[in-house]
DNA sequence: TCCGCCTCTTGATCTAGATCAAGGAGATCC
DNA sequence: GGATCTCCTTGATCTAGATCAAGAGGCGGA
């Protein structure tokens, strides 16, 4: 597997040895399988703030999330934008619905992903049952983040969607790095608002309000818990 | 394939004869198959206000919509409700990502599902790819309406909200019936409310005002549009 | 025919969060 | 070391939609 970038390296860098392995959908192959999928795929890097692909644009490719953390959002023609989600290594993105993707995915910090050109994975996939069989589990693990997401901006309050969202960031790390009190936040605060359905200026209260209640406390870029416990209470609600 | 009701009374029904049999899953399969399947699926009948399952309940059977409206709900404990989606004929229902069910599903009027024992067709489909395929493609679908409702739910007003229903319940059900000016609404207007995370009243306004201003005629259960490329404008923007 | 029970509509008022406005605190660049 | 950005916070004010309240209209049951 050829990286892209930086222009001219070339890495060798095999499926076996892949950072996302046991994680994301490949971890449902064999070796051999993996092997044939070394011939499949590329790495490629992106600097922070660079576009994956965008809304309306043709789906020529899937990607693996290997490393760093993409925002995922839909615009609207008048430009409001709503986040739809943040994607993490492991995560497996491109199943569009028509030949077109329906949201725009961008970087926040430098990503890496692992390519994969449209037709030849759909092949790739077509008989092979246990690896369809996880990427439906992956589809149906979306569609369960997304229908809690309608519910947090559909029936939520800020304090409670701010809470809620912290928690849930700080669960996914957990998954990723092990659990912690003290959690990156990558995202600005615009888009944690635009995830949230608030604006920049609600979701700054709320922060400060709950570091007043010391809840969190704020650090530049990340926040830590101090009573999780109250956050968590917060979240279900 | 025999049915639960009228109590004592059986259906002979056959998946080959099914009104879904096109638009449903089991399009995937061929004449073998479907053969297969009648032994394992049964039709249920539900009366109108009746739980097809219950948010947190063991995740026992898949079920395919065969006649009638389900509505999909999450509840918050303190009782507010967010309605994730409305199932119609054709729609696929079961896909839990834990052992329990991630939202409740009712039946707004009669309605009839094909229900199969979880167990049994997860073997069906364990080694049939064209199967997991089109399972996929229905979980993308449903995936990216999700999405789209994010979008209604985070940053469009009111009047934006209401319109977008409007329109996507009628295209929805053209592609089952055919397209026509007039659309039945067998959810009631707290469905609707709770669908699109407003409060009755504010619906209620929102459809008063559509209709003075000749964009749509409210009648007991349905609407006709007027205007309809208004409203399309309206749920569009 | 009347009653009770719904669902839906409409009006008056309130408020959570939006909008408008003004800095402050770091970065980055010469 | 100052100029310019960008991001974040905070304050003042506004408003879309929520909440509170009161019917209206339908419908089934007896």
């Amino acid at each position: 597997m050829k990286s892209s970038l930086p222009a001219g390296q070339l890495e060798e860098l095999l499926c076996i040895d892949c950072a996302v392995r046991r994680s994301g959908i490949c971890a449902a192959l064999d070796p051999d399988e993996l092997q044939e999928l070394d011939r499949l795929g590329r790495h490629v890097h992106f600097q922070s703030r660079a576009t994956v692909f965008a809304q309306e644009e043709l789906a020529t490719s899937f990607y693996n999330l290997i490393e760093g953390v993409l925002r995922l959002y839909k615009l609207l023609p008048d430009g409001r934008r709503q986040i739809v989600g943040f994607a993490l290594p492991g995560d497996f993105l491109g199943m569009a619905v028509s030949a077109r993707h329906g949201f725009s995915a961008d970087a926040i910090g430098p990503v890496v992903v692992c390519q994969f050109a449209r037709a030849s994975f759909s092949q790739f996939i077509a008989d092979k049952p246990h690896l369809l069989r996880r990427i439906n589990a992956f589809a149906a693990r979306e569609l369960n983040l997304a229908q809690e997401h309608m519910v947090l901006l559909g029936r939520r309050t800020a304090e409670e969607r701010v809470a809620s969202f912290l928690i849930g960031w700080r669960d996914r790390l957990a998954r990723l790095k092990g659990p912690a009190q003290t959690v990156a936040l990558p995202m600005s605060r615009q888009d944690i608002a635009d995830f949230l359905g608030l604006t920049i200026e609600t979701v700054s209260r709320t922060f400060t309000r709950l570091e007043r209640d010391e809840v969190i406390e704020i650090m530049p870029g990340r926040i830590t818990f101090l009573k999780a416990a109250r956050a968590e209470a917060l979240a279900a609600v």
